[in-house]
DNA sequence: CGGTATCCATAACGATACTG
DNA sequence: CAGTATCGTTATGGATACCG
């Protein structure tokens, strides 16, 4: 898997650059684990449990992660508006690997 | 795991958040990959494997890796210098987790 | 409520020149 | 060869104000 990566001089093309891509910045791996965890999350309850993320950076990565198809919104027509969030089964079979980091991280960490 | 992360509101100060701020960044991965797959690589070879990398962005990215002790430095105290740097044991543990990243991308790619 | 628009701060990365 | 120093560029995220 690997070698051929690197011995095609190729990275960018190859499907771990491309897990990255879907999940690099600063706050998507947070926001799926939001939502792995409560399922069905609003726009205002995000930015809660998201410590200190603005307006714009929370929308722009709902925005990527849903163009990804990892998550699905679903936009309610009314007054007030209402927009509830939750992963795809795409979404829930990449966080089954994320996990293992988790795992890792807690098993290696340096003190 | 996941779940005590969010209740905690601490994510933060997670194994996981802790895994990603090792190899976060543009290259470190790639780096880390290269390493593994020729084993034992010198400085100016590494960065003709990674397409553009600077000088300076390369060397940075060592010393990191080295401090979070996921590579080692091999210096030969001679002239012209020579530097090898190879994974450490440390290093190859979180290969195989990253590695399942690329088997989910390979996988899950749309076109 | 769930966003956009605008502007700004910061950090990551890169280019070039130089050195022990 | 394996870097460092300096400067410039670009990408990312944040603050504030506003809107349907």
């Amino acid at each position: 898997m690997i070698k051929s990566y690197i011995e095609n001089a190729n990275f960018e093309d190859t499907g771990f650059s491309y897990t990255l891509s879907l999940i690099s910045g600063k706050h998507k791996m947070v926001i799926l684990y939001c939502l792995m965890e409560f399922e069905v999350v609003r726009f205002n309850e995000l930015r809660r449990y998201l410590n200190k993320i603005s307006d714009k950076t929370l929308a722009t990565n709902l925005k990527e992660l849903e163009k990804d198809q990892l998550i699905i919104r679903k936009e309610y027509p009314q007054i007030p508006p209402k927009v509830e969030y939750s992963l795809s089964e795409r979404g829930k079979s990449l966080m089954e690997v994320l996990d293992q980091l988790c795992v890792w991280g807690e098993n290696n960490r340096m003190r």
